[in-house]
DNA sequence: CACACTTAGTTGTACAGTCCAACTTATTTA
DNA sequence: TAAATAAGTTGGACTGTACAACTAAGTGTG
């Protein structure tokens, strides 16, 4: 069943001579939706010799030797072609590899995890948003794909406690109380206001807009990320659950 | 010059017959020798097609997809084959991937990092270690592999602020002054030890035995690690340097 | 055999940043 | 004008590191 790949050598050497894995690159696409975090994901094709038709996956697909000069730009490509995003936070999560995840034979994938803006989305119509409850999608994944996902919410939870990730997750403009939310979105425990405030505002990575958000009640500051600012790291982590 | 490899495809479908990158996996092997962090390098071998003939390199090679069950028992062989070691300290590291690393064509390479005692290697002929000074390695290194040693460098030095992983490069018994001084090899600065034992201790990770050991001056207490213990993260960094 | 020397280990004050709770402020709506 | 609500501030308690001085337990030397 399983197709057999060999490379076709090197003359004396001959040392290319022997099957090589399958190589896929596979995307994490984190955004908020409707207070929750939600992850895209797409539809497996029906065709023929598919492994898990029509089951639900992460985006990705094969390395393309001819068109992707890295992993890297191969990642950011799948990213592009799925939602538009072309300048996104996109970061290395890790890599799966064994005889068994993929029916097809011994293959490897290297999975990315993106954090968009929900506003970012212009989508193709095979891709759409689901919500992460408790940590966890409810619906099973293609391949280990399920197994990527949950490392992809432990990283980002854990990165959420001493960076400044989630504002990656916001729109163009927002107020403090807006990016509290999201990380309490993300931590899924509500957090301390005046901590969080001294925290965000100590950290140098937003800035304020000549704007403010009006509302039923008092209006709110508005903030834009100061641009090309790398992620911060806190010297702590918030007070952990226990 | 570059080998090519083609799948045989998979009848109807066909969708398997297109080039496939090189699948490699590297270790990057710490351990602390005379003072010092090293890390193991080995020499490229000198036949005829190899790349990089006789350069340094991590060790490493093609995933053998009859013998590796998956990337981490890859991985796993690989240090056992250099070093001996069978129960190390092993964590992904990332991939590297891309058309020009590697002069045979497309090719990535799943890197891991070890963290094993001095004292546990058994090194093969063609392995030696090498000492990492102010961050770095004196040495060049064939395709890519001083980028993946500085990743691995810079991962190592950041996890050690807030995590308990020095405790892995330690042999079998050590005092806390032993313990401190690797944590000061590793980040190059010095540590208030009332705040280093305080954190330490109250971590749970080592139990003394009932030992000393006896030098020139005050014994000091002996400890070990406590079985099965993960590596523990603490919830503030130590001060950072500035 | 006292005493300097060295390293192990402890103690106490200062300080930084979170926790917690109460407070003030700005706006809408009844 | 008062109630309601969310934004934003203030202050004391608590936790854990920074810094520095201290005590403890050995060896080596005159």
């Amino acid at each position: 069943m399983a197709g057999e790949a060999r490379a076709e050598g090197l003359g004396k050497a001959g040392q290319l001579d022997f099957p090589r894995p399958l190589t896929t690159v596979d995307v994490v696409i984190f955004a908020i939706l409707d207070d929750r975090l939600g992850v895209l994901l797409v539809q497996r094709p029906a065709g023929d010799g598919e492994p898990f038709p029509l089951s639900l996956a992460l985006p990705g697909g094969f390395v393309d030797v001819a068109k992707d000069r890295d992993l890297a730009a191969c990642a950011a490509r799948k990213l592009k072609e799925k939602t538009g995003v072309t300048s996104p936070y996109l970061e290395q999560l890790g890599s799966w590899g064994s005889a068994v995840r993929d029916p097809r034979g011994w293959s490897a994938t290297h999975a990315y995890f993106a954090l968009i803006p929900e506003e970012a989305g212009v989508l193709t119509p095979d891709a759409r948003w689901f919500p992460i409850r408790d940590g966890r999608l409810k619906e099973r994944l293609a391949f280990d794909h399920g197994d990527i996902l949950a490392t992809a919410i432990q990283r980002l939870r854990n990165k959420v406690e001493y960076t400044s990730l989630p504002a990656y997750l916001m729109p163009a403009e927002f107020t403090l109380p807006d990016l509290q939310r999201v990380y309490e979105i993300v931590l899924d425990r509500p957090l301390e206001k005046s901590a969080f405030r001294t925290r965000i505002l100590s950290a140098d990575m937003i800035e304020p807009v000549a704007k403010m958000r009006r509302g039923p009640n008092r209006p709110a500051q508005l903030y834009r990320l100061k641009k090309g600012r790398e992620p911060v790291y806190f010297v702590r982590t918030f007070n952990p659950p226990e």
